[in-house]
DNA sequence: GCTAAATATGTTATATTATAACATAACAAA
DNA sequence: TTTGTTATGTTATAATATAACATATTTAGC
């Protein structure tokens, strides 16, 4: 469940602790696998099996961490494998990468085309995604002053969710 | 030079090819020095030659880039001893991690407590810092409705600068 | 000045994150 | 069914960062 508010800003409820999750990580699986078809690429069981491990939580999770599931899993992967998969879910929009963390999480919005802002719990780990078009504006108002023409942006805001204050 | 416009961003020319390069790194020495004596803190010759390193451009610099200078300069230093340089000079406010990068850049603005905004260019690698209260009061804003508690922020717009398009 | 405490730096080893380069397998189109 | 394309596997290594402990330097109190 997302909101907007008057600022035209877009975000999910957040913490996230309390939602159907099975649910959600369906949605997710049901979106993706649609947005791939519709586009001609293939969500593989590999991939599946890593957007499934991203979105198992709304925490960021790290690439080692993926390797590590797989490999308790019995499955012998090596990084280059985690790694070119997470690259296809980020070039696909299914997952955003979170710099400050070197750590991946999912997409709250795959359909749009959309840069992710995000806010982060320090504590809990928890990030929700938030589309704000006050914050699009205002950089498009400075990289127009500039004449920067922008390409991606990294948005994180660090700090303590309600629920952990 | 820094600016501020009508939206109240505040930022530095871009790109910061043509100044008084020598004189920028002066000033820049010069405000830490101020800085660290009114703070009780010590600028220690090993903290200014590491932020001598990160000034002498405006393009982000990696740590191991620093190391290599060192041991060029015939001076075996390690990689904790780099880090920890660095650390003190983020913990002051007088440089800035570029997350997306991996790699460090002096401060614009050490004098006042803010967040650093990034404008970096793929091509050229310069960045410049950009203070936009819009920017901050939109965050602020997200922030309060989502009763979260903002302790730092990552802002980092990749792409092309003017001087390279 | 001398000593103790605090701060800063040196040193060794290793953890963490990510990619290069090349081999094989699976799939898709003709 | 063979050919090109896309995906995955495999080995090795690069790039970034920190833990843990040793030594040196500075500061403050005496």
């Amino acid at each position: 469940m997302s909101f907007t508010d008057a600022e035209n800003t877009t975000f999910e409820a957040f913490p996230k602790s309390i939602h159907d999750h099975s649910r959600c990580v369906k949605d997710a699986l049901a979106k993706a696998l649609a947005i791939c078809q519709a586009r001609g690429v293939r969500f593989t069981e590999l991939r599946k099996q890593v957007f499934e491990l991203v979105c198992a939580s709304h925490k960021p999770i790290g690439a080692y961490d993926i390797l590590d599931a797989f490999q308790k899993r019995g499955r012998k992967t090596a990084p280059p494998t985690v790694y070119r998969t997470l690259d296809f879910l980020l070039e696909q929009g299914l997952i955003h990468r979170i710099a400050s963390l070197n750590a991946y999480i999912g997409c709250d919005f795959p359909q749009e085309p959309h840069r992710g802002q995000f806010v982060i719990c320090k504590l809990c780990g928890e990030a929700t995604e938030l589309v704000s078009h006050t914050i699009e504006k205002c950089i498009a108002g400075a990289a127009e002053k500039l004449d920067f023409q922008v390409q991606s942006r990294v948005i994180e805001i660090l700090g303590i969710c309600s629920a952990c204050q």
